[in-house]
DNA sequence: ATGACCTTCCGTGAAGGA
């Protein structure tokens, strides 16, 4: 089994980009963020036509999540998180697979003052809540998404943020460990543990030539799926494309339950 | 170097991003 999470910023904008991803890995899931468009401007169609239903959750210009499912139909289990009083469009959660997938765009922190930054910190209380509550059921699931929190120094490339950006701040880092602490898994630090791999590299100053990147998109693995873990890797190929996202897919690959 | 880039919108610059 194969999934994905992919900050694509503008959907519409980059539909074929993502079509072709799609062909070329062929993932179960994709879990998307920044699609940019409200729920009824969502290309549906276009994704159904290649083989993936949609759960979509979206909004005017900004923010919006959509979850691709193989196959011709897909069910939304919440459009919103629960416990986080925002109308930001930034959770879809489905099943498939046997498995709750939650697909989130945390907030950026950095707009907004203190206010905004307390909003972020809200969401990760209402996500670590969830958490917990799928633990406590002892539901399987995966939380994948632009976390927008650069866990560790070895995930930000030296001078790529300020020393006081909401990505790295100790707070941020804090309400990401609470979370991991739980019991859940980072995939891509479970078997890359010091490798220095990074999701998003700014459109600004030659980031990506100067390979001046940070690891801010994660996937978050319960712990009986963490026992299935393969292989995970972001798709750093993707960010050299023609007119490409800021963000590469973070693509994760699980064993299936079957074959222990 | 207060720089740079990209997306959206009844837009023609501003806001948000990270």
């Amino acid at each position: 089994m194969k999934f994905a999470t992919w900050n694509v910023n503008s959907v519409r904008l980059r539909q074929n980009l993502i079509a072709d991803w799609l062909e070329r890995h062929d993932p179960d899931v994709l879990m998307m963020q920044e699609i940019k468009c409200e729920t009824a401007a969502f290309p549906a169609d276009f994704f159904i036509e290649r083989g993936y239903a949609s759960a979509v959750v979206g909004q005017k210009s900004y923010n919006g999540v959509a979850t691709l499912v193989k196959g011709d139909r897909t069910e939304i289990v919440t459009d919103h998180l629960p416990g986080f009083d925002n109308p930001a469009a930034r959770y879809v959660e489905i099943r498939t697979q046997g498995l709750v997938f939650g697909n989130l765009y945390l907030p950026n922190g950095n707009s907004g003052g203190e206010e905004g930054y307390a909003t972020k910190l809200a969401f990760f209380e209402a996500l670590t809540a969830r958490a917990e509550h799928y633990l406590r059921e002892e539901t399987d699931f995966i939380f994948a998404g632009d976390y927008n929190v650069c866990p560790a120094a070895g995930d930000c490339a030296p001078g790529a943020l300020a020393p006081d950006d909401a990505l790295v701040r100790p707070q941020t880092r804090a309400a990401f460990r609470r979370l991991i602490w739980l019991g859940l898994t980072d995939a891509l630090r479970a078997l890359h543990p010091t490798e220095t791999l990074y999701t998003f590299w700014d459109y600004q100053a030659g980031a990506w030539q100067r390979n001046s990147g940070i690891r801010i998109d994660h996937a978050l693995l319960s712990p009986r799926v963490a026992e299935r873990l393969v292989s995970v890797f972001p798709d750093k190929d993707e960010r050299a494309m023609e007119r490409p996202s800021d963000h590469v897919p973070l693509l994760v690959t699980l064993r299936d339950k079957t074959e222990g």
